[in-house]
DNA sequence: GGTTAAGTCTACGTTAACGTCAACTAGGAG
DNA sequence: CTCCTAGTTGACGTTAACGTAGACTTAACC
């Protein structure tokens, strides 16, 4: 519809302060996909979609999520389920996922409360200044 | 002071559902010590103090920190610096972690809040049924 | 006293997630 | 036409974090 705008992959690599070879990797390992290559050069182009697809992936792994696993995060999440039982299926996964983060942010807070402690027991040990 | 009870190797890879193998790497790169070793046997032998150290190095590697991040908190948490300008590093240090901490806690909150909302549209969607 | 269990050390193997390099192509800029 | 830039495809290299296997020792059990 809109004309849309298409990122060559030193755009996207340099907006993501990544490597083109970062990008070429997930390619390889079937996380993102240059549909459309420009017919000529060969040369990978990406639309909005697939921008929103690597911030995805690089929001995954700054949460300590190993590539696998955000691919079958976003692959479910991009997949539109045939029948009930993979409907099922889904919303299990969706559950332990959640599961999983609520585990993530609640040890965060203890570890944050850790340090933040510590922190204060040290300010308040003037014997050195 | 008191009876203090100290673990085998196994006992204590039982205990974190983690390999012997995985406890002696990280004793090889530093992360944990086997002070007490059975001075015959040459088996090592740890203490609560060195099974909370493992506890920690655990808990960091489900938050997604590599084992060098645990480390250099690790250190800090265990060493008490010495003059003004090592206490000013560590505080900063500590600032740094809490704002990535605080970072990461937020950006779960919203990968959360996603999962959350993509599964009700989920279930909302009876068409299936 | 022979076997089994638990541990030790050395050392090579493995996987994920890229880095790096070489050889090639296609499109402008002068 | 020549050079430069940006991109392409192999393919081999690298690092972290262990796995695995072999050869040996010590304690324990029958």
């Amino acid at each position: 519809m809109s004309e849309e705008h298409l990122f060559s992959i030193s755009e996207l690599a340099a907006m993501f302060d990544i490597s083109s070879r970062t990008i070429r990797y997930y390619e390889e390992i079937g996380m993102l996909s240059s549909e459309t290559r420009e017919s000529l050069t060969k040369q990978r182009k990406y639309t909005n979609q697939e921008r929103r697809r690597l911030k995805m992936i690089l929001r995954g792994k700054k949460l300590g999520f190993s590539l696998q696993e955000i691919k079958e995060m976003i692959d479910l999440y991009e997949t539109n389920p045939e029948g009930v039982e993979e409907k099922k299926r889904i919303i299990e996964y969706a559950d332990r996922k959640l599961h999983e983060i609520n585990e993530q942010i609640s040890e965060l807070q203890i570890l944050r409360d850790e340090i933040l402690s510590y922190k204060e027991r040290y300010l308040h040990s003037k014997e050195l200044e």
